[in-house]
DNA sequence: TGAGAAGGTTACAAAAAGGTAACCTTCTAT
DNA sequence: ATAGAAGGTTACCTTTTTGTAACCTTCTCA
């Protein structure tokens, strides 16, 4: 019935009867892929579909899509497909979206940093 | 098999062959209640497990202690069990968890914004 | 004696998220 | 004709996550 997380907080926020800004913006990144694309278009620019599929391999086709329409309808990601046979389209970052990046970079240096404590526990439990 | 997104990346970086940094961290803070959890032990310091119920009515007991559970194990916060009858238990940010606090504020203000943004929307199209 | 407080556990069920595989469109090149 | 490119959709299935409800422990107070 309810569409997902999203769509609950977001009904929460029309009904104004609700604090959830945080689950608000975690609601946005949450998706095994979104902190990933986001990061790509906000630092490399736009990227086509199939470019996207070729920097994670691993990711489905559908799911793909999938990931790219909820940011859409977050407004954080554009779509322009361009009049091309075959088809062209494009997915970057919108204003808001790149409002957003710096929380991406902040999690990418506190992941980047807690990995580095990883190797050195295991460097020194291997001594 | 596998016990959820966590264990995933928790085994990549473990065997070294993965860049999931940014995945590292989402993985640490996704769960419908950790951000919320995150925030108030960061920002108003330790609560007991009962406070923690009263916070978040809504909440169930077993996810409670369940996100309680994932966070410690990640690192991020502490238990302390007092030998009290009955018993108190207290949860508190561990030092690495303090390191995670402002990626958490900075969710909370983004999200803040958005919802400005939303009401203004909203009152432009009543008039 | 038996209800309640504070925390915990377990079996089970429901919802959400992720994934697979097949199909479709329109054109171009073989 | 037919295979491929670039993107899209759909039906179906599996795994993860969240939730419900019941139970347990130990002591205290009525």
């Amino acid at each position: 019935m309810s569409e997902s997380l999203r769509e609950e907080i977001k009904q929460k926020i029309l009904n104004g009867d609700y604090h959830c800004e945080k689950e608000l913006t975690l609601s946005i990144i949450s998706g095994k892929w979104k902190v990933v694309i986001l990061w790509h278009l906000g630092v490399e620019g736009p990227h086509r579909f199939s470019d996207l599929q070729k920097l994670f391999p691993k990711i489905s086709h559908k799911i793909l899509t999938n990931q790219l329409r909820e940011l859409m309808e977050d407004g954080i990601v554009d779509r322009v497909v361009y009049p091309d046979i075959p088809p062209k389209v494009e997915y970057s970052m919108t204003e808001l979206g790149m409002t957003l990046l710096p929380i991406v970079e902040m999690m990418y240096e506190w992941g980047k940093k807690r990995i580095e404590m990883f190797k050195k526990e295991m460097d020194a439990a291997q001594s």
